[in-house]
DNA sequence: CTGTTAGCGTTGACATCTCAACACTAGGAA
DNA sequence: TTCCTAGTGTTGAGATGTCAACGCTAACAG
């Protein structure tokens, strides 16, 4: 083992069998996680993903401010946004210069309140009931650091 | 906290937060690995994924072993080896009954040769590196149990 | 031989993600 | 005014992921 971090990862290991396992872990996780909560509610990964961004944050954002809060594109958000307002979860209306509110339909906020026992019990089912506490310390300092 | 398993997490976080905390940590380390490493070669995340299992395998698998060497479903293997095959990076064909072995092209053992220490370098400026060596271990042991 | 069952892979439709190109608004400089 | 720039959102094309339906081959029972 040539480079100075190497030993870290233990000497038949390399990086990219460390983030193969990451990946692994997150696709099944991800997987059961959604299985068990979002379709019981009729809602999809992302759908649940803005949702909640909007539950939060008292039911509107202007997109910009979802993008950052998520960490996604701009035409992430607005190609989701049109696929959700066509299924009646969420308006769009312009408010200012090219600025554009998105708000919670009544819909919208009723599937939310439905989902979100499941996601919890389903979360706690599938990842942290699997883990000692002072693993879930470790992971939210990491978590918290990247 | 009425739930048994609601204090490992504190009392402000649900586990719903916890859950959103992963995803996120995923999505960005994802976003930039792939940008370091595998953009660099003209491959994209499932290009690398098939052709390291493959690689590491020697060379060749058959379908149905390298859907469950990566846990993906039959129809993505099949979806993405069809784009992979247009592009001369793998060659399929029947061996035996239904079955159809997948084979590195010259093509494609040079890509992941190629690739292959650029991931290794971005794993390690994006995510091992920011890591002490009590937290790797804490990880590996999380993801060999999921 | 005929039908059945199981295993393996393909296909088409649709949802999602990414990228480049474009359009609109506001604000300031010439 | 006219031009430029920054910020914001949309659109279309192509790549990827998921689901249901289908086709093919082998093994086996009748």
């Amino acid at each position: 083992m040539s480079t100075p971090n190497g030993a870290k990862l233990g000497d038949t290991s390399e990086p990219v069998d460390f983030w193969c396992a990451f990946k692994r872990v997150h696709e099944v996780l991800r997987t059961r996680v959604i299985a068990d909560a979002a379709e019981a509610a009729g809602l999809s990964e992302p759908d649940l993903t803005i949702l909640a961004s909007l539950s939060r944050a008292g039911g509107a954002l202007r997109q910009s401010e979802l993008a950052a809060a998520l960490g996604w594109d701009r035409t992430r958000i607005s190609h989701q946004l049109t696929r959700m307002a066509k299924r009646a979860l969420v308006t769009r209306e312009r408010t200012g210069g090219a600025a554009v509110t998105v708000t919670l339909t009544a819909d919208g906020r009723a599937a939310v309140t439905a989902v979100r026992p499941l996601l919890d019990a389903a979360v706690r089912r599938h990842f942290t009931d699997r883990l000692s506490a002072r693993e879930i310390e470790t992971l939210r300092s990491v978590f918290d650091r990247m």
